[in-house]
DNA sequence: GCCGTTTCAAAGCC
DNA sequence: CGGCTTTGAAACGG
């Protein structure tokens, strides 16, 4: 591209073209800025030339192209069904029981679970039909969706769950394959399939074996903003997630659009952008971004060598500032605790406020564009992520007041866990004793110790065909990193019978609390847990203890009124944790090792642990597993909770007590 | 529709 | 553990 080197004004609208009408494209047109031009800032390039299409509309209509852009871009906002009154009032009644039943345990709040019509209602669909061979290309048509009633906010989060269960599954399963080859010598036998793929990324297959049966997500509309089910401040480990979920549809790029030739008005229009860090010129400060237009640089170095054009993203960016389409930013940020070491937030939607050509440290011409975050939107992933970190080493510097305890277990668990109240001078959870580890009735855990043949011969890390394993239906639950790979009825653990080593990575939940964890004070669910450490789905997070009842000692109680915690009343989420079922439709949940009826309950009355703060919610972030590792009564296994999605630090955990399908039997009779 | 180009990936290796 | 290399997938656009 000509640069014009002569100064100029550093605002668009110095360089003016004829075929562009000012009147309607606001962003050219205001007063040039009060802060002066830098001396660094080139003067601009002439605008892009108008492309045909636009030319030809404009020619032939009088309409301009704001107006008819926002009807293209802007489009069908979704309609939400209307709030059926008879149901509201199901729903304040569950809220009215729910308050009710949690007083004495100090959770929190009902959502309502979406029926089967909103499902069916819902706008946004994963495509479905037969699994196309070849995949779809992304379509151009543009949808903003506004304005979801909570039970389609609620459907639209789980059908993004399921998918990125469905994603992760599938990854686990495929590098679980791949050890398995290797373990076997398969690798460097030619012609095994396995062997042939081991070297392909198993996020690439996981995407493709989705793709080709066509669950990705918001194939069929480019959606403008929010998308549905996917939070400000959500946590992602791949690129090729954000890609299945239709949060950014670009594997390597930087800069989503919709190409021109796609758009009805002949122009790219950008829909999200990813913050990685790796351009030099990039200016993060949060809510106010600085972004560096992509191209210009030697692929391999990473250098910048050439002056960049304004096309493709690019011009996007600045079409969409032009047009004032809001922009989904998604931010990295570098973690340990990240398969990939680091992890993308995503941050929430930015407006393009200016632009220009700039020299970038290299010397070579760079286009800029500043970015404003829309006001009122959830906190940012990445700022909780780095507030977090702080909070984690200097609590007080960041939050001097509202620290009740830093360690309610006092010493108990592996890792402290704080309790914090800003909001009222209640301080109820300091009156618990703290139990780290559940209290088993003897006449539950006498003799079961070494119930089932004892634990295995393993003198190093249990592998796969130890005693342990066949016990696990001969696979290990866990993966190497402690994740858990499936939910199944049970998961039997190595124990003090074992003679492996407590390194065992058998040994996932026994080993305690890996999350710093706090209890906290809301006014929305009242006592609720939150992690400063951003946690992974599927890891661990705590177990559930109390004093264990037995049946019959349950039945006096609850007679007495006392605040009991019913395993069997938790809904089998574990079932979803897992489940590939969209992928194979022959899969079938674990069924192995098979459970009895739990009968037994947990009074959380007197003793207690973090657990029992965690609020209910119909669409959780967290689930119930059952372990046995230190005894073997299938009767009285431990309630161990697991993350159902990555939990970003600062967010509320919350896990499915299971009372609604309850209170809608008792409420419909 | 094919193919070349581009791309702020991810994993493996040293 | 960090930087380098290898091997990629998908979308755009000619």
């Amino acid at each position: 591209m000509e640069m014009d080197t002569s100064p100029s004004s550093s605002v668009p609208s110095s360089a003016s073209s004829d075929s562009i009408d000012l009147n309607f494209l606001p962003f050219l047109k205001r007063e040039p800025k009060s802060e002066p031009a830098s001396p660094e800032r080139w003067p601009l390039p002439p605008p892009p030339p108008p492309p045909p299409a636009q030319a030809a509309t404009a020619a032939s209509t009088p309409m301009p192209a704001t107006p008819e852009l926002s009807a293209a871009a802007v489009m069908t906002p979704l309609q939400s069904l209307p709030p059926n009154p008879d149901e509201d009032a199901l729903f304040a009644e569950y809220y009215r029981l729910a308050s009710l039943y949690l007083s004495s345990a100090g959770t929190g709040v009902i959502v309502p679970s979406p029926t089967p019509e909103v499902a069916a209602s819902a706008v946004v669909q994963p495509g479905s039909g037969n699994a196309a061979k070849k995949r779809r290309p992304r379509s151009s048509e543009l949808v903003r969706v506004s304005s979801l009633s909570v039970r389609d906010q609620i459907y639209f989060r789980d059908l993004v769950r399921r998918a990125r269960i469905t994603f992760e599954s599938l990854r686990g399963m495929l590098l679980r394959d791949d050890e398995r080859a290797e373990a076997l010598g398969l690798a460097g036998v030619a012609g095994f399939a396995a062997v042939d793929r081991r070297r392909v990324r198993a996020d690439l297959r996981a995407a493709a074996l989705m793709g080709d049966r066509d669950l990705w997500l918001n194939r069929d509309r480019r959606i403008v903003g929010p998308i549905p089910g996917i939070s400000v401040g959500d946590a992602f480990f791949f690129r090729m997630e954000l890609c299945v979920l239709g949060l950014h549809g670009q594997v390597q790029a930087g800069i989503d659009f919709v190409s021109a030739g796609q758009s009805s008005s002949g122009e790219p229009i950008a829909t999200s952008i990813i913050v990685s860090g790796g351009y030099e010129d990039d200016d993060d400060r949060g809510d106010i971004l600085v972004y560096t237009g992509h191209g210009g640089r030697d692929p391999n170095l990473h250098k910048h060598c050439v002056d960049q054009k304004l096309e493709g993203g690019n011009l996007a960016l600045e079409r969409s500032m032009a047009y004032g389409i809001e922009i989904r930013v998604i931010r990295a940020v570098k973690t340990r605790r990240s398969p990939i070491g680091k992890v993308y937030f995503y941050d929430g939607l930015y407006k393009v406020v200016d632009f220009w050509l700039d020299r970038g440290k290299s010397g070579f011409g760079v286009y800029k564009y500043k970015m404003l975050r829309i006001e009122g939107q959830e906190a940012m992933g990445s700022l909780n992520f780095r507030l977090a970190e702080q909070l984690k080493v200097n609590a007080l510097t960041f939050r001097p007041t509202g620290y009740l305890s830093f360690d309610i277990s006092m010493g108990r668990e592996t890792m402290p866990v704080v309790l914090y109240n800003d909001v009222d001078d209640d301080r109820d959870p300091l009156l618990f004793e703290y139990l780290a580890r559940p209290i088993f009735p003897s006449s539950a855990v006498q003799g079961k110790f070494g119930e089932g043949g004892g634990g295995c011969e393993c003198t190093d890390n249990c592998s796969i065909g130890c005693y342990c394993a066949a016990r696990n239906g001969s696979e290990f639950a866990y993966d190497k990193a402690g994740a858990l790979l499936r939910g199944k009825p049970l998961v039997y653990e190595c124990g003090p019978y074992c003679r492996c080593p407590p390194s065992c990575p058998n040994r996932v939940s026994q080993k305690g609390l890996m999350n710093r964890l706090e209890v906290f004070r809301s006014r929305e669910t009242g006592w609720g847990v939150r992690s400063f450490d951003l946690i992974k789905a599927g890891t661990f997070i705590c177990e559930f203890s109390g004093i264990v009842l037995t049946h019959q000692q349950s039945e006096i109680m609850s007679v007495n009124g006392d605040c009991l915690v019913r395993p069997s009343r938790f809904p089998p989420r574990w079932l979803d944790w897992g489940d590939v079922s969209d992928v194979y439709p022959e899969y079938v949940a674990p069924n192995n090792p098979a459970v009895a009826d739990l009968k037994f309950s947990i009074d959380v009355s007197r003793a207690r642990n973090v657990a029992c703060y965690f609020s209910h919610s119909c669409s959780p972030n967290v689930f119930v597993q059952f372990v046995l590792f230190d005894h073997y009564n299938v009767s009285y296994p431990h309630l161990m909770i697991f993350a159902m999605e990555n939990i970003p630090p600062l967010r509320e955990l919350s896990i499915d007590y299971g009372m609604i399908d309850e209170w809608m039997g008792k409420l419909t009779m």
